[in-house]
RNA sequence: GCUCCGGUGGUGUAGUCCGGCCAAUCAUGCGGGCCUUUCGAGCCCGCGACCCGGGUUCAAAUCCCGGCCGGAGCACCA
C-alpha cells in the first residue's frame, strides 16, 4: 500500500513546492483505488507517515526519487470541455428569431452567435426567422438591417423565414385545433377572464360547441368581430395560473407594413413559434430563461398535434449596463434628434459598436465565453474591450492627439526633427515625423507652474507660466533626469501643421483638439491608437478635420 | 400573491450531472516588478471566490434539508 501512496505523495509535493498535503494525497489515492474507500480511517495514518517522510526531502530529492520509481513527473492535464448541446444525433437545425423592430443590439448578438456557433460545430442549418406578427411593433427597414448586422457579425444564415408570410398557414393549424376541440373563441373581456382564470374557473365560452367555434372563427377572419381571441384549452386548474387557457390568436386591425390590411387576425407567439419550430424542423432551441413558462405553454401545442418536441436550452438573463438598448427608446431618440441614427456611438446597437471600432470577432468570442448556462450574467464591457484590443493592437498605428489643447512656448531649445515609429512592434509600418520649432500643443489641464515635465521622445522642460498660453524653459535632454525628478511624461504635437480632430465618446462627450500632421494620412475606417488616450476608429475626414469614434483604452 | 430559474475572486468564467485528482481553472481588473520612456503587448510576482446554516460522508464548490439574496413570467408583445 505504501508503494502505491509514495508516488502520489511525491507528485503532490512537487506540485506544492516540496510540501505534500495528507488529505489531498488520501483523496487521490482513494480515487484511484476505490476498494480502500471503506478503510479510509486505517489508510490515513499510513498516508500521514509517507507524507511526513516525503516532506523531509528537498525538492530535488523528491524529483529524483520519483524518477527512480519510473514515474512520470508531469501530471496529466484535463481537457477543457467546450460549449456543447445535449442530445445531438446528427446535424442540427436551429433558429435566430428576432422581432424586426430595429437593428440588432449587443443583447441580440448572444442568441445570434450561439446559434451560429452550434450549427457550425455540429453541421446543419441556421434559419433567420423574423417574428413580425404584431403589426404595431414592426419597423420596415429593420428587415434588411438585421440581415446586414448578421453578415457583419459573421453569422451565416441558410434560410430566411418571415412570419407575416405564413399567416394563412397559422390559420390552417388554428382551425385544426378548433376542430379537435382544443381551442375555442372567447369574447370575454381580458380582465374578466383573468379573474376567472386566477380562480381556476372556466369562462362561459369554454364549452361552446365546435361548430359554433368554427363559425365564429370564420367571422373573425372576415373582420366581422372585434374584441375576441382564440384560446387554447389547457388545464384550468394548473398550479401556474398563467398557463390556464392562454390566447393563441387575436384581432388586430392595424395595417401591417408588409401585408397591409389583408389580415386582421394574427397568431400570438405561443402558437406561431411552436408551429414554425415544428414545420421548420428545429432540433434545438436556445432561448432566454424568461421563456421557460412559454416552453411549458408550447408543450401543449406539441402534444395536441402529436409532434415531438425539440431540445430546449434555457440560458440566464444577460444584463447589460451603461448603454442604451431599448429599441423604442432609441427610435424615439432618433426621431427627436437626440441621437444621430441607429449607429450613434452612445447606443448599444451592433452598428454603433462597429462604428466605434469594435470587431465582430470580439463580439462573437465574448458571447461564446458567456455561453448558455442558466445563471444570470452581467455583461463585462472590460472583457469585450480586452478581446478587441488583442485583435486591433497589432495593426493600430500610433499618433499623438492633444485634446483640450493649450499652446506651450519653450525657450532655450533648438529646432529638432524627430522620427518615431508608427508602431512600437512593427517597424515595417514606417515612421512619422514631428518637427519641434519652439511651439507645441499639450493637453490643457496637465501643466502646473514651476514643475518639470518630460515631453515624450523630446526633452525635459520646466514650466514657468500657465495662462492662455503657457511658457516653459528647456531643461535637459537626459531622460534619467526626468525620472530622477519624477517629472510627468506627457505627449505633445507641433502647433505648425497640426490637424483638427474630434473624438465622439460613448458617454456622449465630444473631445476636441489636434493631432500631429502625419495623422492626416489616415483613411476612414482605419483603427489607430492615440497614445495615452485610447483606440479610435476614423469616422469622417473632410476640410474641417477628422471625426473619430472612441473604442476603448 | 402564484409559478419558475439562479447564486464560484471586483467583473466574466471552467469545475457540480458521476463527491476525492480543488491547496478550485482561465480571462479580465487592481497593486508591484522586468522588458526600449507613455498607452499597449509580452513575461514574472501578488491581491481577491465556492451566498448562509444544518445534514450525509473517511472526504462536500459538488449530494440532501432549511434559510437568505438576485432574476424572470403571470401581455389579446415577443
Amino acid at each position: 500500500m505504501e508503494e502505491k501512496i509514495l508516488p502520489i505523495a511525491l507528485r503532490n509535493a512537487i506540485k506544492y513546492n516540496g510540501k505534500a498535503n495528507p488529505k489531498a494525497v488520501l483523496g487521490i489515492f482513494l480515487s484511484e483505488n476505490p476498494e480502500y474507500r471503506s478503510k479510509a480511517k486505517e489508510v490515513m495514518p499510513i498516508v500521514e507517515k509517507v507524507v511526513e517522510e516525503v516532506n523531509k526531502l528537498s525538492l530535488d530529492e523528491i524529483k529524483k526519487k520519483l524518477e527512480e520509481l519510473g514515474e512520470d513527473v508531469k501530471k496529466k492535464e484535463k481537457k477543457e470541455k467546450g460549449l456543447e448541446l445535449p442530445n445531438v444525433k446528427d446535424k442540427v437545425v436551429m433558429r435566430f428569431a428576432p422581432n424586426p423592430s430595429g437593428p440588432l443590439h449587443i443583447g441580440h448578438a448572444r442568441a445570434a452567435v450561439l446559434n451560429d456557433y452550434f450549427v457550425k460545430k455540429y453541421g446543419g442549418k441556421l434559419i433567420l426567422r423574423l417574428e413580425d406578427t404584431d403589426p404595431k411593433r414592426v419597423l420596415p427597414e429593420a428587415y434588411d438591417m438585421i440581415k446586414e448586422d448578421l453578415d457583419w457579425l459573421g453569422v451565416k444564415v441558410d434560410e430566411v423565414v418571415i412570419q407575416s408570410d405564413r399567416i394563412e398557414l397559422y390559420y390552417e393549424y388554428g382551425r385544426k385545433l378548433i376542430e379537435m376541440g382544443h381551442a375555442y373563441v372567447c369574447d370575454c373581456n381580458p380582465e374578466e377572464f383573468r379573474e376567472l382564470r386566477n380562480k381556476g374557473v372556466p369562462c362561459k365560452c369554454r364549452d361552446r360547441a365546435i361548430e359554433d367555434n368554427l363559425e365564429l372563427w370564420e367571422k373573425m377572419l372576415n373582420g366581422e368581430l372585434e374584441n375576441v381571441a382564440v384560446r387554447l384549452k389547457t388545464d384550468i386548474k394548473h398550479k401556474n395560473p398563467s398557463i390556464r387557457d392562454f390566447p393563441i390568436f387575436r384581432v388586430e386591425k392595424t395595417p401591417h407594413p408588409r401585408t397591409g390590411d389583408k389580415y386582421c387576425v394574427y397568431p400570438l407567439m405561443n402558437f406561431s413559434v411552436p408551429v414554425d419550430d415544428h414545420l421548420l424542423g428545429m432540433t434545438h432551441v436556445l432561448r432566454g430563461k424568461d421563456h421557460i413558462v412559454n416552453t411549458e405553454k408550447q408543450a401543449y401545442i406539441y402534444k395536441y398535434f402529436g409532434w415531438e418536441m425539440p431540445e430546449f436550452i434555457h440560458y440566464g438573463i444577460l444584463k447589460i449596463e451603461d448603454i442604451v438598448l431599448s429599441t423604442s427608446s432609441m427610435y424615439k431618440g432618433i426621431k427627436e434628434g437626440l441621437y444621430s441614427g441607429w449607429d450613434d456611438v452612445r447606443l448599444g446597437t451592433l452598428r454603433a459598436l462597429r462604428r466605434r471600432g469594435i470587431k465582430p470577432e470580439a463580439i462573437y468570442e465574448i458571447m461564446k465565453r458567456i455561453g448558455i448556462k442558466q445563471a444570470d450574467v452581467k455583461f463585462s464591457w472590460e472583457n469585450l474591450y480586452a478581446i478587441n484590443k488583442e485583435l486591433i493592437d497589432k495593426d493600430a498605428r500610433r499618433f499623438f492627439f492633444v485634446w483640450n489643447p493649450k499652446k506651450l512656448i519653450i525657450e532655450g531649445a533648438e529646432k529638432k526633427v524627430l522620427k518615431l515609429r508608427m508602431h512600437p512592434d512593427r517597424p515595417e509600418f514606417g515612421e512619422r515625423e514631428l518637427i519641434f520649432d519652439g511651439e507645441v500643443y499639450v493637453v490643457g489641464d496637465e501643466l502646473e507652474e514651476n514643475k518639470m515635465y518630460r515631453l515624450m521622445e523630446l526633452f525635459n522642460i520646466v514650466v514657468e507660466k500657465v495662462d492662455d498660453i503657457a511658457l516653459a524653459k528647456y531643461h535637459s535632454d537626459d531622460f534619467k533626469i526626468a525620472r530622477k525628478n519624477k517629472a510627468k511624461i506627457i505627449h505633445w504635437i507641433p502647433v505648425k501643421d497640426s490637424v483638427k480632430v474630434k473624438v465622439l465618446m460613448p458617454d456622449g462627450e465630444i473631445k476636441e483638439g489636434f493631432a500631429e500632421k502625419d495623422f492626416a494620412k489616415v483613411e476612414v475606417d482605419d483603427i489607430i491608437q492615440f497614445e495615452r488616450f485610447g483606440f479610435v476608429r476614423i469616422d469622417k475626414k473632410d476640410n474641417d478635420g477628422f471625426v473619430c469614434c472612441y473604442a476603448h483604452r
